[in-house]
DNA sequence: CGTGAAAGGGTTCACTC
DNA sequence: GAGTGAACCCTTTCACG
């Protein structure tokens, strides 16, 4: 994809802590030049190793209070029975987290509540009608203790 | 907290997906002037409703292309028992995120890892390792079908 | 791969309504 | 609360080492 280097790794630590961080500013935590620093973050935007920056919002703030950590199994795992299920479950704005999984459960959702009452729509209304749905498991996050954008590097 | 408004909620809305958007250009999308952005913005910073800026890094260009969800239970509930297996599982650098749930088990972790052999050595040399252990339960990500920074807003 | 300079654009004031 | 203008700072690009 592209080579990173010690100073590449700098840039990329920087990034992912202070992501509105000046081109100049960050230049001098890594040691270079604005002009060369602008370069290799250029590089690294276009070969794909950065692939956004993001705002995180106090989910508290905006009266999103419940975080659900949901597992569900479907009927079966043809391609066009998983499709139809990502399609559906795309569409639900609370879903923050999908990933398909081995084990016990084909997938693993994390959920956005804003109380238990908009979770309860939200397992009515979304989850209850995804289709191929043959199990849901349900539970709650009573804290967060870590929620890191990215694996901490070096 | 603090009063979010329609402006606002355009604001977040944009800075979700461009973190790293000019302020002239934000004004701009929200129909403000410069200065104005710049007061809104420093205002939803300060009160908490931004909490930072991060660059998504591909994983995968790190050399991180396992996902693993782990469950966690402690041999009891007590808050030093708690507070001292948090306080271990923020020193290991592969943990993405941690939640305190309640039902079956105590902690839910997500970890990313290079490669099956990384896993092994994170579940061996941290997982088994941190205070209070008494059971874990992993499985891994076959596919990324949803990950969103935040929830979607309106 | 790095530097420095210069042009263009962005941010941040004080001030005004 | 919002807009304007001006000073200042930052980004980007260029020629060059």
């Amino acid at each position: 994809m592209h080579d990173v280097d010690t100073i590449d790794i700098a840039i990329l630590k920087t990034l992912q802590r202070e992501g509105r961080i000046s081109n100049a500013a960050l230049a001098e935590r890594v040691g270079l030049s604005a002009s060369a620093c602008s370069r290799r973050l250029d590089h690294l935007e276009k070969s794909g190793v950065i692939k956004g920056y993001h705002a995180r919002l106090a989910h508290k703030a905006l009266d999103y209070r419940m975080i659900a950590i949901v597992n569900i199994s479907l009927s079966g795992q043809f391609a066009k029975t998983l499709a139809e299920f990502e399609a559906a479950v795309k569409l639900c704005p609370n879903v923050l987290v999908c990933y398909l999984m081995s084990g016990e459960y084909d997938y693993t959702l994390r959920i956005a509540a804003r109380d238990l009452e908009d979770y309860e729509r939200i397992h009515r209304d979304w989850l209850s009608a995804l289709p191929h749905v043959v199990k849901i498991n349900s539970s709650f996050a009573l804290r967060e203790v870590i929620d890191r954008p990215n694996v901490g590097l070096g």
